[in-house]
DNA sequence: GGGTACATGTAACTCGTTACATGATTCC
DNA sequence: GGAATCATGTAACGAGTTACATGTACCC
């Protein structure tokens, strides 16, 4: 599917960027909520990009010598871009979650562990909502108008939070069935 | 992490189970809406595990000469699956979604085309709620009790139906904004 | 001079997907 | 006899992680 491609290529489009400024992308804020990927994998697909004619650099220098590797989106890229974000794409099934798959096999573990390990996620998991609520309410004030970089960023941060309430009202209910049952 | 290891420990653990019936469980219900992975990773991954003294099979004779490698859990299986459930495991970034992806990028998407895709893709969600909700309804009268492998079944069914009902949630929270804004 | 951040890459490995390959059983 | 399902595997590739490797720039 090449998801990693047209992750850059979204960067890129925004605005020349460094390789290292998209790994910075992946590993902050808002775009670490949903997709994440490491240097070790940007700079060969960059160079993939770059072979391939979708987008194309130039080199800089900072200081007295760093080269840096400044990208720009080609017109054959934004096609390619523009055409993959129109793409009407059926919801897959994995979603893989570690903790839901302990949890599937909870009946092995005793109830008393098995509410620790509950109870540990939902402190993290309300950390991670809190951090979360935390970067909107200082970020915006008021909804990003329609065609703005912001708006994406908005609805995005706005999903992530809902994604963790829900996280944390399973985790709850989960808690609830052990606590009754005792 | 070999989390495939832990998730086929735990369907052995349960009673004697054949690599193709461990594929099914990935593939069907309420196992795929937190795990996946195809024959093609199963096979391999028994053999390994065989290897390694985790698990032992017998070969069963089906019918006239159909043979079937009916899979069980040795005692160190047992001891390596017990101790990963009880392990306490900080939440991780990833959560891949395309969609939400795309949807980063939505400034490059003219606005009709974008609220299509949200319909489209609340329309699928909603398909899969309510798929969730009448397995659910249909399989379940009572809350299960602990110690009981039903009850892993019907937490992670119920994780499942509040992930998909928060997932539309953000869906409709993102047409708001775009219906306001025309 | 030393630490942190900037900047770019490769190598080895694990994990996951798609395709290839084969044969038996059951039901119509 | 044919189709669907049962049953088990391998091969090739793509995606993702961890570790290795190197050098510059900036600030204290």
């Amino acid at each position: 599917m090449r998801s990693l491609k047209y992750a850059i290529l979204g960067l890129i489009n925004r605005e020349p960027i460094t390789g290292y400024d998209i790994s910075k992308e992946f590993s902050h804020e808002t775009m670490a909520n949903f997709w994440y990927a490491n240097h070790s994998q940007v700079y060969p697909e960059l160079k993939k990009l770059t072979d391939e004619g979708s987008v194309e650099f130039e080199v800089i220098i900072q200081g007295e010598k760093l080269k840096k590797k400044l990208y720009s989106i080609t017109e054959k890229g934004k096609k390619e871009l523009m055409e993959w974000l129109l793409t009407d794409e059926q919801i897959g099934p994995t979603q893989k979650d570690i903790f839901r798959l302990r949890s599937y096999f909870s009946d092995n573990i005793p109830a008393n562990d098995y509410i620790s390990l509950l109870n540990s996620q939902v402190r993290m998991h309300t950390q991670r909502f809190n951090y979360l609520k935390e970067v909107m309410s200082s970020t915006y004030s008021d909804t990003p108008d329609i065609g703005t970089t912001q708006l994406g960023d908005y609805m995005l941060l706005e999903g992530a939070i809902i994604r963790e309430n829900a996280y944390i009202m399973w985790l709850n209910r989960c808690l609830k069935i052990y606590n009754k049952g005792r």
